[in-house]
Order: C-alpha cells, then structure tokens, then sequence
DNA sequence: CTGTTAGCGCCTTCAT
DNA sequence: ATGAAGGCGCTAACAG
C-alpha cells in the first residue's frame, strides 16, 4: 500500500452565497436569480455574479435549498443487490431517466443490511420518493407505511393499494416458451422455480400451466429453487440421480438455466437431446454457452425508466390514478430448447450499447431467432 | 397498460418536529433528542415522544438536518455505467461500506449525460465528498475544480495532486499471465486493449512488457481496441484475415476476449492450440466458456469499500495525507492459455454470495488452478 | 432532565 | 431590475 504524501489539501468551509453576493456587490437575491436563472436580471449583475462564483468556487448547498423550496430533487432506488444484469440495467434506465427529470437518485442495497426498514426509513428522509424492488426483503407493513407519507412505486412487486407497479409481463411469455418446447415433442416439463417467491415467478409457472393446458396436458408441480448456480447445480443432480425426472425444464432464470446444462453435460447428459432447457432473462453467457440458451428477454432497462417516471408523476402531479404498468418481453430461440443450432454465419460485429427505445405498445411476447 | 385506479392517496404535507412535540406535549428539542439518541431523556417523555411520531407518521427531513449539522451524510459516487460485474462489483463494495458508516450513497452515471461536468457539480451540491472512476470521461480540470471544494477520491485513475485513488494491482499481474503464457512456448503475442485509455490497462501493457524483457525477447506494440464485443469480434477478423499475426493473446479484459475465442472457433482456429486467449475480471462468462479463460480476478468489491472508506476519512479526518492504494489480484488459470483442462470433478456446489473478505496484505498477485 | 432560542444557507414574496 | 426580510425544519448551545 503506496502512500504518497502531498499538502494537506484544506477543503475550505464553502463560500456561501452571502460571500458570493457580497463579493458581486449584490444582494443574496440576485445572486439566487442569476444561478437559478429565476427570474431576469441585468447582464451586468449577471456576469459580477458568475465571476464572484467562479473565484469563490462556489458550491450551492442542496440541503438548504431542499429546505427551502421542500424538495429533495432526489429519488430513492432501493434493490436487493447487483450481481447480475438484472439490477444492473434497472439501474441505468432509473439513473438514467431520474437524471432527465433532474432527480438525483439515492441508491440502498438491501442485502448486508442488518435492519433493513430502518435503513428504508433513513432513506425516505432525503428523497422525494421511493421506488423499489418487490423482492428486496422489505416487510409489507413497512412499504405500507412508506406509501402513507411518501410516494412509493413497486417493481415487480404485489401489487397493492399502497403503491403504484411497474412489472414485465410473465405468463404469456411463459406460456410461450413452454408451448415451444411442448412442440419440440417434450412430455415430461419441470418448472424450477420458487412461485411464492413473489409475483414474476408466480406469473411464470401460471403461464407453465396455462400452456399445458392449452396442450390438454396437466403441468407437473413446481420444483421451488432458488435463482443461483449452486440451485441450478443442485437441481441438476438431482436430474442425474433420478431423485427428478425430466426431459425438459424450464428455469425461472439463466442463472439457473446454466448451471443446470453445464452440471448435467458434465454428468453425461446431453442438452437438448436429453432434456432441453430454456431460461430467462438472456445474459451475456446465454450466448457464449454451447448450445446457446433460449430464453425470455426482459427490457429491463425500460423498466427502470417506467419506475422512475411513475415515481416522478406521483410526486408532482396531484392525483394520477393508481397504476400497474405491464412491460413487453422478447422471446430469445437459441438451441437450448430443442431448435437446430443456427450455422455459423459469421454475422455483423454486434449493435452498440442499447439505448432504451420505444418498445411496442402492446405487452404481447415478441418473437426473434438468433444465430448460434 | 392495465390501469387500476383506486383512492388518489394523498401525500400529506409532512409532520414537522413541531406537530409532534405539540402532540407528544413536549417542548421540539426533547423531540429532537429521542430520534437522535442524542442525550438522556425520561422514559415518559421518551415514550410520549415515539408514539407521537408513529401517530403522526413522522418522516424527519434530511435536508433540514443537514443544513443544521453542516454535513449531508452522503457519499457521491459517479461511474461511467453498469455492464458488465466490475461496476457493480464496485458499487456494491462502496455502498456497503458506506452504508456501515451512515453514509447514504447518491449515484451519478456518466454515460448518456450530455454534460457531465454541470451533472457532477450538481452531485456535489448534495453529498460531502464524491469518488469517481477515473475513465469516467470527467475532465482533468472538472476533478481539480472539485478537488478543491470538496474531497475526491479517483477509482483506477491517474494519481493527482488533486484527489486520493484507490486501484488495483495491474502490472506484475500482467507481467505473470504473460510469462505463464510464455512458459507455455508462445513466441508471438499480442496485447489487446489500448494503453492510454487509462492507468489499468497502461499498467497491464508495461506487464506485459516486463515479462517479454525477462524473458530476454521484445514484446510487440499493443494492439489498441476498445473493450467491448465488437471489438473483440473485428480483433479476431483481423487475425483470421492474416492482417494480425499471434499465436496468443493477451486482452485487457474478458468481454474481449471471449468475443475474440468465439469469433476464432467460428473462423476455423482453435484455442489455446492455435492461439492462445487469457483476459482480465473473471466474468461469470469466463467459467462457461469452453475452453475455460484463463484471467485476472480483481477485487473489485474491495476497491470500492476502500473507496467508501478513503473518502470518509479525508471527510472527517482533518488533514490525512494522500494516499494512492494498491489492491492485491488473483490469476486464475483455466485452459485458454494452454493449460490442460481439468478433469471433470463434480466439484461441490460453488459457495455462496462472496463477501468482501481481508485480502492478503501484501500486493503481490496471488495464483490459483481452478477447474474446467 | 427540559425548554428557549439562535442560527444553518437558500428561496421567495413584497416593496422599491 | 434589485434589495430587504421572513421562513423552511432541525440541531445545539444555554439557561433553568
């Protein structure tokens, strides 16, 4: 561990905007107009201003005008943790969004915490209001209590009269996925997953089962797991054991998803031959992996943006009605599920980092083939 | 969109710690004293106090706090994005840590700003000190203008007079894949990724040039691509083509080189026989990949909690002197570099959530085999 | 142990 | 176009 010494750097007691003013020669009031661009002011008060600012290096304090004009300009972000792209895309389109509406936005991640309503609570004191993911551990009582002082939108979440929800849509896509591998002739579907987990993976078995039975089938109980690699390995010993039988599956996650197919390729099973595998989520490695991994994508990225224009319209505007919001999914076919792997086409070098765009209006699954 | 409309919850103009010492009969300093803990109070005051507060649904305001306590309580931190595990990694480490010092944590995106400086000054309106990536596209005299009102400290950035940093240790691990690369009998390699684009990658290149000088041969001027899939996509034609001459690569992170594996398998090459492919950050993509990529683990969450911390000390610590810390890595070997590939173990199921645990106090790269 | 009272720095009428 | 002055909600002496 270097340590370079240097001058102790005094971060000085910030010039205020008394100093400025008296430096400009002006009163505090212009000095606000000229920085906030309230109201005109003469160009040449204008400039003394700027100047006096500039030399002073001015930094306005957020409290006092929060105090002031009692805003926070903030929101709040509360998720569970960040691995994964999941949380991560979520983040950048709230970021993302609460920044073009001039929000800041306070982030707290739950996992670690050791009491974690307080710490929502501490939160709710410096933001306007909170968005937050359903399954962050945070008791119902508390969100409800939340949402009587403050504006909370869910994620993902039950929905509730307590708060506004913005979720991606799950069964039909479910369905989807199920009624695609039910084509490729599987009779014997596993769904791995925790349905009372909360309501995405809830709504994915619903949709499990509603294509079984648009299949005049009956769908097989759920295999309640949880979303990590160690579930997924587990679960695919499980497979190889005998302890489970199937000849597909369908994961509630990639995460899963994977390590399922890398366990049971390593115990002698071949996917799809043996049992196909389908995911959701569409994760960089669902791409890389052999066979690639068919999978629902989920405009994650758009999910965070609707979250933190919900949450904006209910701090501002005075009475929007309650909402659920339902967000479009893409239905990603690679070769996991049964399909022939696409040839080797050597395609174009990948699009560029992907700008939220418009999604269609409609939350029906969307459809797309993929190479490899 | 479903709509479901319902009360139009009003979000009622805050009780204040006036309304709640009137209703606790109490005078807002005894009021202010219970919620802060701040000095002894009686039991029956006390408990007049809370309930009064619960009655009233008392959200306390930070921002008058704030202003009262001359301290925000908050952590700034800004980064150019969140693909990908290193900025998460990061932001997960450096929320915790500050959360565990009562620091709330406001965080800024680069990325999509259309000016940053303006959105950075914004940030530092509202938090007692801001750390920040230093490729985070902030300019050079942004960060000195910061540096001076408030405390700053630079993630993997170049050390300045003006800021603290924090880093990890890039060049002697670099120097070690590369001599392990070279053990392995490679004569021509090739180092992917573009040494000014920052101090990390400026560090691997010298270690990869350490390395080529042991060994008594002149290493190859590095091959400056970015560091995304595409990149490594059109790197890996441009070796298919012959244009690029290699028999391996070494690639200044793995989102590279994995494209760069794919794109050779699909174009005819074998790796590690025809060319060998080792990459830096040990993505979750690294382990599936066949054959498994041999890279540099960083501990990244590490380096954001010593970010967290660093910041808090220059923040309440009077006159530290500056320091610039070094965070010991780790080699993971797997097969791309020409290792044979372990055998397949079954290992146990891999362990659970990684929480940030004391690395070994020396920086010196520590070196581990790891299956597949 | 409790109440009173100055500010903290900024915004915003209200006059001028 | 500009200045004066009150107030935002809370903390921290300072008296009692």
């Amino acid at each position: 561990m270097a340590t370079t010494s240097g001058p102790p750097t005094r971060h000085p007691t910030g010039a205020t905007i008394y100093s400025v003013a008296e430096r400009a020669g002006v009163s505090i009031a212009s000095v606000s107009r000229v920085l906030q661009g309230s109201q005109a002011v003469s160009e040449k008060t204008r400039t003394r201003v700027l100047q006096a600012a500039e030399e002073l290096r001015y930094v306005p304090l957020a409290a006092a005008r929060s105090l002031a004009v009692r805003q926070h300009e903030a929101h709040g972000l509360v998720l569970p943790e960040l691995s994964g792209p999941y949380y991560s895309e979520l983040l950048m389109g709230f970021e993302s969004r609460a920044a073009e509406l001039g929000q800041s936005v306070v982030l707290m991640l739950a996992q670690g915490k050791q009491d974690v309503p307080r710490a929502v609570r501490r939160l709710a004191t410096r933001v306007d209001g909170i968005a937050m993911l359903g399954s962050s551990a945070i008791p119902d009582e508390t969100v409800t209590a939340l949402g009587g002082s403050k504006p909370v939108v869910l994620i993902a979440g039950d929905e509730t009269p307590a708060a506004d929800t913005v979720r991606a849509e799950n069964s039909s896509s479910a369905r989807e996925v199920t009624a695609h591998v039910i084509d490729h002739g599987r009779t014997r579907l596993l769904f791995a997953g925790d349905p009372s987990a909360g309501p995405d993976i809830r709504d994915r078995y619903a949709g499990f089962v509603a294509a079984h039975e648009e299949a005049g089938r009956k769908a097989l109980p759920p295999v309640p797991v949880a979303l990590r690699e160690d579930d997924g390995t587990a679960l695919a010993d499980r497979l190889l054991s005998g302890e489970l039988d199937a000849d597909a599956l369908v994961c509630a996650n990639d995460e899963l998803a994977l390590a399922v197919m890398v366990r049971l390729r390593e115990g002698g099973l071949v996917v799809p031959d043996d049992v196909a595998v389908v995911g959701w989520d569409d994760v960089m490695t669902a791409r890389y992996v052999v066979p690639g991994l068919t999978t629902v994508r989920q405009p994650v990225r758009e999910l965070g943006a609707r979250a933190a224009d919900l949450l904006h319209e209910r701090i501002t505007g005075s009475a929007v009605p309650r909402s659920a919001q339902v967000i479009p999914t893409h239905l990603v076919i690679r070769s996991s599920c049964g399909c022939a792997p696409a040839p080797p086409t050597l395609p174009a070098p990948r699009a560029r980092p992907r700008r939220t765009q418009p999604d269609s209006p409609s939350p029906r699954t969307r459809r797309k083939r993929e190479t490899r």
